[in-house]
DNA sequence: TTAAGTGTACTAGATGTTCTAGTACACTTA
DNA sequence: TAAGTGTACTAGAACATCTAGTACACTTAA
């Protein structure tokens, strides 16, 4: 099972299935080019309706992720195609999150050392 | 104007300004125990109804960043009550981020250097 | 006591989003 | 040609959001 739902998650199903191969195709899990489910397939897969998990690739497709050929089925994107994309996007919520946790009196050494804690753990890099 | 609603956002407007109050208190900008609009007032400032000002406000109250007294108004709660609460989720987004980065191959270094130059910037702290 | 201001709790309805269900068509590959 | 694929529709159910209006209990000040 490539993806699963989660029911207890507000948030409508066809995001949280483009979140997680998101995150699958960033951290390298599926490959540049790799074919990945049908949209049938997917939606049997996970019993539910194949018109979500096309909302989901449409989305994929147009955030750079994924590319599509009629006919053929739907492919994971070369890394250049999203990574600057992505890593703008992501820096930005570090800013935000440290701008806040400043704004809340946390003292820069703490989160200093909170980040090479993260650093340190070796194992689940790329 | 205490807040002020996008309509361009396309989270719900009680969403809004429950995230625009918790930033002025969290920030200070809103002092403990200082009265905040009532939903009624509130409602005509932002030309929207008085029920959506009421959802913002139960989530503010049930989260613990305001207290209600019925017939007197709402009031912000001292630090005590939510600062514990505040931190720890905004740790856990600093948490997430980091290893988000860490996994596309940002280096600890760039990031160390990223937190220097936010607390660096003197001005809009606390 | 009274009036104004306050929070709270309802009902009802409009609107938009999400999701399902079903159908149809064009394309690619074996 | 047949199977598998993406794509584009329509229709409707279910739900969340927001508005509108009403009502009631409470607090404060005149």
């Amino acid at each position: 099972m490539l993806v699963n739902i989660d029911y207890q998650d507000k948030r409508p199903i066809y995001e949280q299935i483009t979140e997680k191969l998101q995150n699958l195709i960033v951290k390298g899990v599926l490959s540049e080019n790799e074919k990945i489910p049908s949209v049938r397939n997917m939606a049997i897969e996970l019993s539910i309706n194949a018109n979500t998990i096309q909302r989901a690739y449409q989305e994929l497709e147009r955030e750079g992720y994924i590319y599509t050929v009629k006919g053929r089925g739907n492919f994971v994107s070369p890394k250049d195609d999203w990574k600057e994309d992505k890593l703008r996007h992501v820096l930005g919520d570090f800013t935000k999150t440290v701008t806040q946790l400043k704004h809340m009196g946390v003292d820069a050494d703490t989160l200093h050392k909170q980040l090479d804690e993260i650093y340190e753990k070796e194992g689940d890099k790329q």
